[in-house]
DNA sequence: AATTCTGTTGATCAGATGATCTTTAAAAGT
DNA sequence: ACTTTTAAAGATCATCTGATCAACAGAATT
């Protein structure tokens, strides 16, 4: 594309020729830079210019990934991994605290987690492609957060509408929507995004009747 | 990839040799089976693997079209044109009709316009390569149908909360996230998603204590 | 039926791209 | 200091891919 090769040009480092990093850490180095790199163009983002970004030549890629698609398996574990904590369902199912109040931490610690360039434009990039890790993932925070969070909900609910799996999707798809706005629209975002994630909330619960104490 | 040349074996039409269409007609026929090609796999499709699905010739493909990105114009185009009716606006505005009703009117024919595989692809496809029309629709979407939409609210609530943009977004994010699993994700749909949309409408009203006939 | 017009094909080019392999040189071991 | 080990570079391959152009053939005109 351009012919960016002398100095100061770069967006990762290309100023020092420090060379023959330990194997582990070059691996990681690339996937780290991978990550950033396909979250950017996609990926079908080309081996030559990542090598490019990262200082290195194209060849070495291949000596740490065989091929370019293990090194997109790589960033895909990179970037799922990690990202639905483990404890989640049970502070989410913690009946001694107010429902409302288990939501809005969950959704604070996750829009944090989720409302990140690499990973909303990856996640989306891999979910086009079909890859099954997304679907994966899906089906599990499904299974252990959404599914979960619609018995807190029942428990709760005090009306004569009761809630549904869809009503749990509506929430979560209303709160990651402000992230695909953002990151993979690039619409300029809500100033304090948590607000806005309680709003939904309070939405959400009071539709069934569900009180802030509840 | 696979050496599909014999017969009965395309997705589009591969047995006739018919050749010779008008001009006009070939051109329609071409983006046509672009806009499903590219939905499917991604922009990056290869003019080689479309001209195969249209049984005709790579190099006819630059007869109509000068590049590759005046195809991809072309499609975006055909894809984002008409998206929009003209007289959502004043039927959303129309204060003669309850505002629930005006939203289930609008969003019931909106979802059958975007709920549809071929227009959410190559909606995020074009949203993650950065497309001006995407941020022109969208753009466009927030002014003349949200932002209105907004007002409406305003013009009903009788909360201490008042409506805010964002929560318009919310409402629309969350209905949108329904065409999203479905078929950027390709997870099972709602079997019927007017009933998703109605409740998020009555969430979203509710909550502003705006009533059914308000 | 012969001629003209033009939609379509087939061959081909130039650059890009994933991948391979030999060579170089930095670091570790002696 | 010398040797061994092995990251990393450099050259190169085979294929793919967008694009070009001359030649072909179906349809309209005369």
């Amino acid at each position: 594309m351009d012919g960016r090769n002398d100095k100061s040009d770069m967006a990762a480092d290309d100023s020092a020729p420090r060379r023959r990093l330990p194997p582990a850490e070059r691996r990681q180095q690339i996937v780290d830079e991978a990550v950033q790199y396909f979250a950017e163009v996609g990926l079908e983002g080309k081996t030559r210019e990542l090598a490019k970004r990262l200082g290195v030549t194209q060849s070495l890629l291949f000596n740490y990934f065989s091929t370019k698609d293990e090194l997109i398996e790589a960033v895909y574990e990179k970037v799922y991994i990690g990202r639905l904590s483990t404890d989640w369902p049970e502070r989410l199912t913690d009946r001694s605290v107010p429902l409302r109040q288990r939501l809005l931490a969950f959704y604070s610690e996750y829009s944090a987690l989720i409302f990140e360039r690499a990973w909303m434009r990856i996640f989306m990039f891999s979910g086009l492609a079909g890859a099954s890790l997304n679907h994966r993932y899906l089906k599990h925070l499904g299974d252990v957060i959404l599914r979960p969070l619609l018995a807190e909900t029942e428990n709760l609910a005090r009306n004569t509408s009761r809630p549904t799996m869809e009503d749990v999707w509506n929430l979560h798809g209303g709160i990651v929507y402000i992230g695909i706005r953002q990151h993979i629209y690039r619409m300029p975002a809500p100033e304090n995004p948590e607000d806005e994630i309680a709003r939904a909330i309070d939405k959400y619960l009071s539709f069934f009747g569900i009180g802030p104490d509840d």
